[in-house]
Order: C-alpha cells, then sequence, then structure tokens
DNA sequence: AACCTTATTGATACATGGTATCAATAGCAA
DNA sequence: TTGCTATTGATACCATGTATCAATAAGGTT
C-alpha cells in the first residue's frame, strides 16, 4: 500500500505554528489518529483518549477532531459506517481506498483525479474548486484471503 | 448544464414494481424531490410535504427517504451543509457537481470516473465496487454573473 | 361492494451525535 | 512569579434520526 508514515510531531508543529497552546490532550488525540489505520470517529478517540488520560473531556475532543480537520490534519470519510469517522490526510496523496472488509484506509496518487477534474472543467464550463473522492471495495491482501 | 428530465411516474413505477403500497405521501414526496432543483434534507421535504398535506408525519418522511435512496432513487450529498442533503439519481450520470454559489446540481458524465476507477484497479491491485465523488465550485451561470 | 389481511402511517417517546455555556485550569509571555 | 486568556471538563442542551404502537388505508379476495 502507498501509505507513508505519519509523524505526530509534524502535526504539533502544525498546531504551533497555527498559534494554537500546546497541551496535554492535543498530544494525546494526535497521536491517537496519526497511528490508526482505521477510520476513527470522536466517541472512538474519546475512548482511546481515556485509556491513557482518564479525565479528558467528551467536548474537548469533538472540538480538537474539528480543529485537525480544519487544518487539514484529519479528513473525514464518508459513507464508511457514516460520515463521521475520520483519517489522517497525507500530504500529496489524496484519493482514498477504504476496504469494506478489513477497514483499513490506503491512499493513492492523485494524479487521475486532478485529471478528472481538468478534463470536466474543459467539458462543463463549471470552476471545480474542491472535490471529494471516496473508493470502496476490497484491498489488494482481502482479495487473496477469500 | 447535463440534467435530463425526471417523471415522477417513473419513481411510482419502480416503487409499484418492487412490491410497494401506492400512497398519497409517496406521491407527495416523489412530486417534491423530483422536481427539487437543490439538494433536499428530509426536514426541508417534510416541510414542503406539509404543505400540500398538512397531516404528513416526521418518521413518514424519513422512512420514505431510506426508502428512495435504497431504491437508488435519490442520493446523498455529502459535504453540503452536512450529509443529509438528497438529490434525485439519475441513470447514466453518476458524477455530481454541485455550485457553492446557487447551490444547484449538476450530473455529469461519468465515463472519465468509470477510467479513473479502472486506472486504479490496474495500478493499486484492490478491487473496486463503489465510488463516491462529488465536485464543488462554481457553475458556469453563477461563473457569469460574478 | 363489503371484507380481511397487513403494509403503511402519524404521534409520541426515545436514542444518538454533536454543540453552547461557563467556571476551573493551565500555557505562555512579560 | 504574575497576569492574561486560550483551553479544558462538566453539564445542560439541541438537532437529527429511530423505535414503538395503535390507527389507518391498500389492495387482493369473496
Amino acid at each position: 500500500m502507498l501509505r507513508t508514515t505519519l509523524n505526530p510531531e509534524d502535526w504539533l508543529a502544525a498546531l504551533d505554528e497555527s498559534g494554537f497552546r500546546m497541551t496535554s490532550v492535543q498530544e494525546t488525540l494526535i497521536d491517537i489518529f496519526a497511528h490508526s489505520e482505521y477510520p476513527l470517529s470522536a466517541e472512538q478517540a474519546w475512548d482511546a483518549a481515556r485509556q491513557s488520560r482518564p479525565k479528558t473531556g467528551r467536548a474537548t475532543v469533538y472540538r480538537m477532531v474539528e480543529k485537525l480537520e480544519n487544518l487539514g490534519l484529519i479528513r473525514r470519510v464518508h459513507g464508511y459506517q457514516g460520515c463521521s469517522r475520520f483519517v489522517p490526510t497525507l500530504p500529496e496523496l489524496m484519493m482514498l481506498f477504504i476496504c469494506l472488509d478489513c477497514g483499513r484506509a490506503d491512499y493513492l496518487d492523485s494524479q487521475p483525479l486532478d485529471d478528472l477534474i481538468q478534463h470536466t472543467e474543459d467539458a462543463s464550463g463549471h470552476h471545480i474548486t474542491n472535490s471529494r473522492l471516496e473508493l470502496f471495495g476490497a484491498c489488494a491482501d482481502c482479495q487473496q484471503t477469500d
């Protein structure tokens, strides 16, 4: 899979640069999201957070998820057990594949999507500023074990 | 815009063929969805329904929306004022464009998406069974008036 | 046309997921 | 260390959607 590793410290740096204060909840949640292979809901992240940091508040987690999403560090997955799960965003890699079997996310080179958008702009006359593509199915690993 | 017209009678026929009873709520809601140019939420559809059919129940509308979605007659729009608005599904036309200015939906030829999926399957080894593509921006009309 | 069966409806209560409020806490700059 | 204020946690709240269940009405049968 074309999954590059994620560095929690980069996320903390991004928050720092954006002027946010550095707190322990942030570290906890970043660690959780950056290391999860599976799309996580805020509720799941809350559960995970309280294991290492019991007093973590629910609203705090929801606020943090929103913040991370706004900063582009995590990305919402639609259509996989609802629309409220998140995966880390990897720079340069925009297309998302979710295996309906094992649930893991794979990130795919976005060039084909760029081409599609260019083609569609030319054909339709619309100016496209934003897109959302998600692909679902059986990943290469899961096909072998079927 | 590549929008073909929709025929409410086709929807009723589809419900009939699926074994559902023909009721007046169905007619009311199908009429509402089939004629709306904008993504509609269940709540909005409920409001609209009660104008011509005051006693329409809320739960009924939610059930009907679910039924229409399951039958593939309407399609959920993600990332436009939440994830709970629906537009009619037009056969053969899968790619969806939503104008962030006027809110109207346009349906686009899906061939580029088919190509992208084929290419991605070959490149990644995943077997893709389902996809979701939405495009956002300024439609051809709205660009002219800017 | 009247009858029966049962899918569908509408009202209500309930569950879930997310947000507003606000006093207490804790970063961080001076 | 101090002071300012962003952030937090607890709570109450809200919005969206779902379960329940008696009443209604499709539509096949007689």
